[in-house]
DNA sequence: AACAGTAAGGAAAGCGCTTAACTTATTAAC
DNA sequence: GTTAATAAGTTAAGCGCTTTCCTTACTGTT
């Protein structure tokens, strides 16, 4: 049977609380009863059971994610980089993948206060805010990644959609493209956002997006070929796309490809995320990189200081995205 | 304050005992009082907490899962598969993504333990052997998955890698395919036997594999271009490769097309995995699909019985992939 | 009428730990 | 030499539950 702090107290000749002390690095402890219960420890191979302490303490030092989709790039590196922050701070992750299903949610953040997690960092796009408002009235500290809810006074890290769209404009104006078009997920709050900056771009040099130039499809490869094929065909194709997910812009280039059309030499594309796919598509993608292990390493940061000051206040961090160039838009300006 | 067992009994005027063998379904209750204390929980919107019931009825309903890397497609399948098997059952994940460091597996597997996790899924592929010693010893049960060890008699759900690669192997030879070259992770077991198979294959037509057709790269972007290169570069070209990763086999359409080579009109390609990148990848990657679902649902129920029987002797489950046709395989025998 | 059998519920121990409060022993201060 | 402060440990309560063993009250049997 595992040992307990029992049997390492007695083999050590001191009380368990001796022995809590020399665990948890607390109180007054000789050097000398430290070093031998210390060895003790090593020859039980003593392990202090965290749910017996987490019953006590109060901490689980656990804390749950949700995610859409971990098979989606974007979502599995955010997971990857959460998991390492949140390592190095002691904490573990419970991941639960809601696959889009907003009952799973609810069932999982269930399961998630059942467990007694510390805190809990939801990058599903909610719609439910009532499940929110339990975690609330629980006093659960909780984070929306890369998500944002104008009604809310929650703590929040997120990419500045709005600013990376108009980055991605400002680029293909700087490239001399005018004539533009973009793709992109009308349904989710970024995917509109991004929108909004692309459009602002042009805007500030007074050139106006054309409304059947924006076309709406989800991050799926399917409605991502269809979109793209809308784009191939119309009469006056435009010299650039701007895609409002990698994988969209992928799907883009294959489809360009198989219509005969070529990135960038006739068609530029840019994406967004940053993810796999820019890179191993062909040609290199372009693209607006979401500073994903910055987002994460503010998450985790933030979630902590939430969860030992529970009343702090909202706090709402944006990060910047960057341009990350590679061979997929073309320079017209020479 | 999170209400506990004791609100609710006192508001209902029973003993914790009742309330404890209400929220169970256990003992004798008279529909009358079972009514009762259930309004009084919805009430109080009491939770029971999970972390008490552990500490006494010794089940955490939590499983640890280690994957080298979270972010790779195939692991991201594979956690999302556990993860909804788990679910289904009651139980939750905890994810461990040890990026191949050896000392981080050790680190998790420590902190598992000390989460008192009710069995692990190990998909990292360890050296430590002495680290499933403890796990052994600690009466904790686990399962290999995906990778296997001749000195082990674990619990083991892996995909057929060796006929895996046979049938790669055979697909080719039945396109007429005679001139081959593999691409292959020589210092992974799974990457040996899908050439151990691919071998095979061609032996039962009597043709030889030339040693250096045989390309060592790891499923990296970088060691993979390094290793289409040499191949595109060779003096008497094959007419089709086999990548043991579908990473490598995407890598090497792209590398091929910079090289005016087409796939598959020029040279053919099969991969092995059926990740997104087969489907992404243009042309459609013809590839060995993994079984995930059914390995992650054979992986989930084999624990749950290792749980609950653990003197169970260790199983070996193995489940053949599959072949999952697209474009870039040319039949040259019409 | 006496008995066993069963249904309904309660008392209390215990899971493995933390921590506040307390007891000694030791040292410092004047 | 007395007091105060500090160091080193211990005692014991309590975290929120499960579960074993009881008690009590019925019901049915002979």
């Amino acid at each position: 049977m595992k040992p307990t702090i029992y049997d390492v107290a007695e083999k050590a000749g001191v009380s368990i609380a001796t022995v809590s002390k020399v665990v948890n690095n607390t109180g007054h402890i000789s050097e000398k009863t430290r070093k031998k219960v210390m060895k003790i420890m090593e020859e039980l191979e003593y392990q202090p059971s965290s749910l017996a302490a987490a019953l006590t303490g109060k901490k689980t030092y656990t804390i749950g994610v949700l995610v859409p989709d971990i098979a989606n790039p974007f979502f599995a590196e955010v997971a990857r980089a959460l998991e390492n922050n949140a390592r190095e701070t002691g904490y573990s992750i419970i991941l639960c993948s809601t696959d889009y299903q907003l009952e799973r949610e609810q069932e999982y953040l269930e399961l998630l206060l059942k467990k007694q997690v510390d805190g809990i960092i939801i990058a599903t796009e909610l719609k439910e805010l009532k499940a929110l408002q339990k975690l609330r009235s629980r006093n659960i500290p909780f984070i929306l990644f890369s998500i944002d809810h104008l009604s809310l006074s929650a703590h929040v890290v997120t990419t500045d959609d709005l600013r990376g769209g108009y980055l991605a404009g400002c680029y293909l104006l700087e490239k001399g493209h005018r004539k533009l078009a973009m793709i992109t997920e009308m349904e989710r709050p970024s995917g509109r956002l991004r929108l909004e900056g692309f459009k602002q771009a042009l805007a500030d040099q007074k050139i106006e997006l054309d409304s059947n130039a924006i076309i709406n499809a989800k991050s799926k490869i399917e409605d991502a070929k269809l979109a793209a094929q809308k784009i191939l065909q119309m009469k006056e194709r435009p010299t650039a796309v701007f895609a409002s997910t990698d994988l969209i812009a992928a799907v883009f280039i294959n489809e360009a490809r198989k219509a005969k059309v070529l990135v960038p030499k006739h068609i530029s594309v840019i994406g967004f995320d940053n993810t796999i796919y820019a890179e191993l598509s062909d040609p290199g993608l372009t693209t607006i990189a979401q500073p994903i292990s910055d987002l994460a390493r503010y998450a985790i940061q933030q979630l902590l200081e939430a969860i030992e000051e529970p009343s702090m206040p909202g706090r709402r961090i944006m990060l910047t995205p960057t341009l990350v160039e590679r061979e997929s838009v073309k320079d017209l300006t020479r």
